[in-house]
DNA sequence: TTGTAAGCGTTATCAA
DNA sequence: TTGATAACGCTTACAA
C-alpha cells in the first residue's frame, strides 16, 4: 500500500505539507503543490480513509438501518438517501434490521462502534427501538417513516392527511361502505393511517362501522384474512383501503379467488410503492409515498446537521394520490 | 468516549492487558480478567473498530456492489450476503452501482480506500466492471450473477441450463413456436441465456427462428415492445421465454393490453424473482435464482478466503422452475 | 511556507 | 502473566 509518506518523499516535502496539499487545510507554494500532486498522481497515492477517521474522528460514513429492505418503499429510500449521500462525499453501510427489534440495537450498537458519521432509520418500533447509544455518542440520527423522539430530526409523510385523502377519493367515486386494514395496533404508522380515515368519514358525515376497521400485520397473509373477513360480512364493504403494499397483495389475492373485480365489485385504494403490480393492476388506484425524496431529504437533514448540530427539525413530505384511471393526481396538502 | 485507556485505570491494569481479555490473544490471570471484564461492563465499554481496523489492517466490514437494488433479485441476494456476514461478525456496505458503469468504479475505488475486507459484488459488465484496484490492495472480490475475471471466485446459476430448462417446459406443453427475449448482447448472463434457449431447440429437432430470438434491454419498455413485435408477426410464437424480471412486466401489460391470455393464447416463462406479481398471475412459470442462498454462499465464499486464501472457486448454484399450475419444482442439474 | 512531533485508540513485540 | 513501548497512516499545533 502506498501511503502518504511515500508520496512526502518521492516529492521531496513532509508528510505535512502532503496533508495540507489534499485537504486544502492551509497554504502551499503553488510549486511544492504541484510536485505533490505529481507524486499522488504517479503512485496512484489515495488516502486512507480508516486512519484519516481514526485522526479525525469522523468518518464519512453515514449508516442507513431499514426496517425491510425487501419492501420497494424501502427500497426507495435507500436508493434516495445513497444518492444524497455520495454526492456529499459518504459512503453509506446498510443495515437490514427485518422487523427484528433485536437485531436493529445490534446494528446500532456496530454502527456507533464504526463511528458512523449519522444514521439514518425507519424505526421497528416509534416506543422501543432505542437511539441512546448513538445519542450519547453524539451521533445524530434522522428518523423517517416514523417519528422517533430524541432524533435529530425526521422525514415522514403526514399519514392522517394521506389516509383521509383516500378515504375522500373512495367516497367521491360513490363508495357507501368504506373498510379499512391497517397495521398493528402498536405501529404509529398503522393508527395514524386508521385515524386519517376515521376523521375523513366523520367529516362526511358517515358513520364508522368497527366492523369495517381491521388491525392487521402489514403482510401479505393478514391482508389476505383481513379481505376474507370482511366480503364474508353480512352487509359487504364496496370500498377498501389497505395501508400498506404487502398486505395489498394480500388482498389482491382474496378478491381475485373470490371472483370479485376491481372497481365494479369493490373499490380499493392501497398504500406504498408497488411497482411491479400496479403496472399490471391498472384499477388500482394508491397512496404514493415519495420514497426517493424521503430517503434523499433525510440524508440532507443528516448531513446538514453534522455542519451545525441545532434543534430538530422535521419535515413533512407530501403523499399523493395516483387514482385508478391515471387521472387524478393531488398532493395530499391541497385537501 | 470510554477507552481502552479508561477501563485498564478502572481495572488497575495496563491497557495491554484489556486488550489480550478482550480479544482473548494470550493467556491472562483469571482474577485480572475478571477485574477487567467487571470494569469493561461498569464503563459501557466497546472497542473502538476504526482504531482497531487502523492498526490490525483489516476491519470486518465487507462491500456489497450490487447493479440495481431495485431488482428484487438483488434485493434477495443482499439479504442472503448480509445475513452471512453478520453471522461471522461482519458488516457490510451497501453500494447500488444502479447499472452505471462509472458509478460502479468510483464505488471500488472508496471501499478499497475504506480497507473493506472483501467485496461481493454483481458486476455491471463483465468485460469493463475493473477490480484491479482492489485485486492489487489484496482485497478479495467474489462475483454474483455474472463472472468476473480476476475475482477469487463466483456464485452463479448455470444460465444456459436454465434456460433449457424454461424451453423444455414449454415445448412439454405443446408449445410449438417458442420466442425468447432476452437482455443486452454484450451482457454475459443475457447470452447465455438466449444460448440454453437455442440448445433446448436444437435438442428437440425444432428450428430456430431469428425472428423469434429478440435482444432487448433487461427493462421493462424492451419487454412490452420485444411482446408486441412478436405479436404482429404473420406467425405468432404461441409460447414466451422472457429472460429477466423486469420486461416480463412489459410483456405481462402487452399481452394484457392486446386481450391475449396466459396460457391459453400463449405460454409463458419469465426468469427472476417478481415476488409481487407473482402472486396475482397464477398462470405465469418462472425460472428463479435462488437469491438469498446466493448471496449467502458469495459471502461465506468470501470469509472463508479472507482466513485462508486459495485459488478461486466456482460456485454454481441450482435454479428451480416454477411452473404456472404449482406442481412441477425441478432442479436445472436433473435435466 | 514548511517541517517536526504529538496523538487518534488499538494491538503486537519485547522485556521483565 | 503483565507492562512499556512502538507502530498503524493520517492530521494539526507549534516552531522554524
Amino acid at each position: 500500500m502506498v501511503t502518504m509518506r511515500d508520496v512526502s518523499r518521492a516529492a521531496g516535502v513532509s508528510s505535512a505539507t502532503v496533508s495540507r496539499v489534499l485537504t486544502g487545510s492551509a497554504e502551499v507554494d503553488p510549486a511544492t503543490r504541484q510536485r505533490v500532486l505529481d507524486a499522488v498522481r504517479q503512485l496512484d497515492y489515495r488516502p486512507n480513509l480508516v486512519a484519516r477517521g481514526l485522526r479525525r474522528q469522523v468518518s464519512q460514513v453515514l449508516a442507513l438501518v431499514v426496517t425491510d429492505i425487501e419492501n420497494p418503499f424501502y427500497t426507495a429510500v435507500c436508493r434516495g438517501v445513497e444518492d444524497a449521500a455520495r454526492l456529499k462525499g459518504y459512503s453509506v453501510i446498510l443495515c437490514n434490521a427485518d422487523r427484528d427489534i433485536d437485531k436493529e440495537r445490534e446494528y446500532l450498537r456496530v454502527v456507533a462502534d464504526q463511528n458512523a458519521s449519522g444514521v439514518v432509520i425507519s424505526p421497528a418500533s416509534a416506543q422501543n427501538t432505542d437511539i441512546g447509544a448513538l445519542v450519547a455518542r453524539g451521533i445524530p440520527v434522522v428518523a423517517v417513516d416514523m417519528p422517533l423522539e430524541q432524533a435529530a430530526g425526521s422525514v415522514l409523510v403526514d399519514n392522517r392527511a394521506a389516509a383521509a385523502m383516500a378515504t375522500r377519493h373512495l367516497l367521491a367515486g360513490g363508495a357507501r361502505r368504506i373498510a379499512c386494514i391497517t397495521g398493528p395496533s402498536d405501529n404509529a404508522t398503522a393508527s395514524d393511517r386508521l385515524d386519517g380515515y376515521m376523521r375523513a368519514l366523520h367529516e362526511a358525515g358517515r358513520p364508522v362501522d368497527p366492523e369495517l376497521a381491521i388491525y392487521s400485520n402489514y403482510r401479505e397473509s393478514g391482508g389476505y384474512e383481513a379481505t376474507n373477513r370482511l366480503m364474508d360480512l353480512a352487509d359487504r364493504p364496496d370500498a377498501l383501503l389497505v395501508t400498506n403494499n404487502r398486505m395489498i397483495v394480500g388482498t389482491l389475492r382474496a378478491l381475485q379467488s373470490r371472483g370479485v373485480s376491481i372497481p365494479d365489485d369493490v373499490n380499493v385504494v392501497s398504500f406504498d410503492e408497488l411497482p411491479w403490480a400496479l403496472e399490471l393492476h391498472p384499477h388500482l388506484s394508491m397512496v404514493r409515498q415519495p420514497g426517493y425524496l424521503i430517503g434523499q431529504k433525510a440524508a440532507e437533514l443528516l448531513i446538514e446537521r453534522l455542519a451545525s448540530p441545532t434543534t430538530p427539525q422535521h419535515i413533512v413530505m407530501e403523499a399523493e394520490l395516483i387514482a385508478k384511471d391515471g387521472r387524478a393526481r393531488t398532493p395530499s396538502s391541497a385537501i
